[in-house]
DNA sequence: TAAATCATCGACCGACGGTCGATGAGACGG
DNA sequence: CCGTCTCATCGACCGTCGGTCGATGATTTA
């Protein structure tokens, strides 16, 4: 039988589909057919809203990224946490990795999902970097930070942050994350040019 | 007709035929039907030598990571150079960038290849993180360097190293590339903990 | 020279991403 | 109330892909 619905109801419906599956089983291992299973559209459909595959992937990037700057930014405008606090907070609460369930996060880490992976790094940074960067003048303003190359300072910490915790390329036994996110915290204090130590606090958010 | 080669010799030319083409069109745009047509070879003989596409890719990407490690290696034997150049220079020399025309590189970063970057990135940190390591080490003990996570500071600068200047995610003008890697030494010098200044003069190697 | 081993062949397979012309459903004007 | 028009849906079909396999040619060994 045709069910008919209105388009923007449709695609966002694969939408819905097409991230839970790329995020858990992989973008290249999910077929278009697995999605118009759990849709239950024809093929047809799925090319009416959208000229590909890839097109989908792109356009859930985008929203993955955007949802985390939201969080980030919702962080950032609360003036009654302390500047420091809120960069920290700004820079967990935008990843993915703090969205859903525990188990979808599992899956997460086992699939090989370069193509994903490589779209979402080059998007967060372009997305995330001006959110950061405004936050970081006001803490040279307020002589917290001091340093000379914000813009590329930003890029880099958010960059290593994604690449060393959040991506699934380090293949790290469970012992080694003290060490690597003390020494995260550590290269951000001098990159930053804080007092040295000033971030150790943040040592327990990684949980 | 039947050309019958030692497998050894078969087994390379595929690897160099399946290498240039990978770097030059993506491995995702590479069909084995490509490399066959060039090698001249038929599909039973090609997975006679390996078990899959993929299995081709990991062993490409092994001898990228193996001669770019053995560049390195030779630089940072050489004693008669200061030990600051001696990596400076083995982290350049280690990319494969510098390999290979400048045709080819061009068109390399036109090609979308986040599966080889991916794992290229991860063998790479692996190979190379061992290298660095002894030689900061020997950096430390000389008072040049003063810092407290010497492993996970070099997984950093690989990493960033890489991601910002190897790796095609970064769509930088060329007028940027300046401060970028201005930024990337600055930072890079205050992750090591050397004098302030002291990298500066490795600007010009980036050319 | 017969047998055993190694290397090569290409027809074939199922699954994939993507195309397209046919057709159903709902809105709207007369 | 019906004809028309548009939007949404359908699924058979296509070329290509990575991968399989049994047959067979070439080479070495006994």
């Amino acid at each position: 039988m045709k069910t008919v619905k209105e388009g923007e109801v449709r695609k966002q419906e694969i939408l819905m589909v097409a991230r839970e599956l790329f995020v858990t089983k992989g973008y290249e291992q999910t077929s278009v057919n697995d999605i118009l299973k759990i849709v239950d559209i024809a093929k047809g459909t799925f090319y009416y809203y959208f000229a590909s595959k890839e097109e989908v992937l792109a356009a859930i990037i985008l929203d993955i990224v955007e949802e985390g700057a939201k969080r980030a930014e919702r962080i950032l405008k609360d003036k009654s946490v302390p500047l420091v606090n809120r960069i920290m907070m700004a820079i967990m609460a935008q990843s993915p990795e703090f969205e859903g369930s525990e188990e979808i996060r599992d899956e997460m880490h086992k699939v090989d999902n370069a193509k994903l992976e490589q779209l979402y790094t080059k998007a967060m940074l372009k997305r995330m970097t001006p959110l950061l960067e405004t936050a970081v003048a006001e803490g040279v303003a307020a002589d917290l930070f001091h340093l000379d190359y914000p813009r590329e300072t930003i890029e880099s910490i958010l960059l290593l942050g994604h690449m060393l915790f959040d991506c699934n390329i380090m293949d790290w036994e469970m012992a080694d994350y003290p060490a690597k996110i003390k020494g995260f915290l550590a290269n951000m204090e001098r990159m930053l040019g804080t007092g040295a130590g000033e971030l150790e606090d943040f040592l327990q958010m990684f949980a």
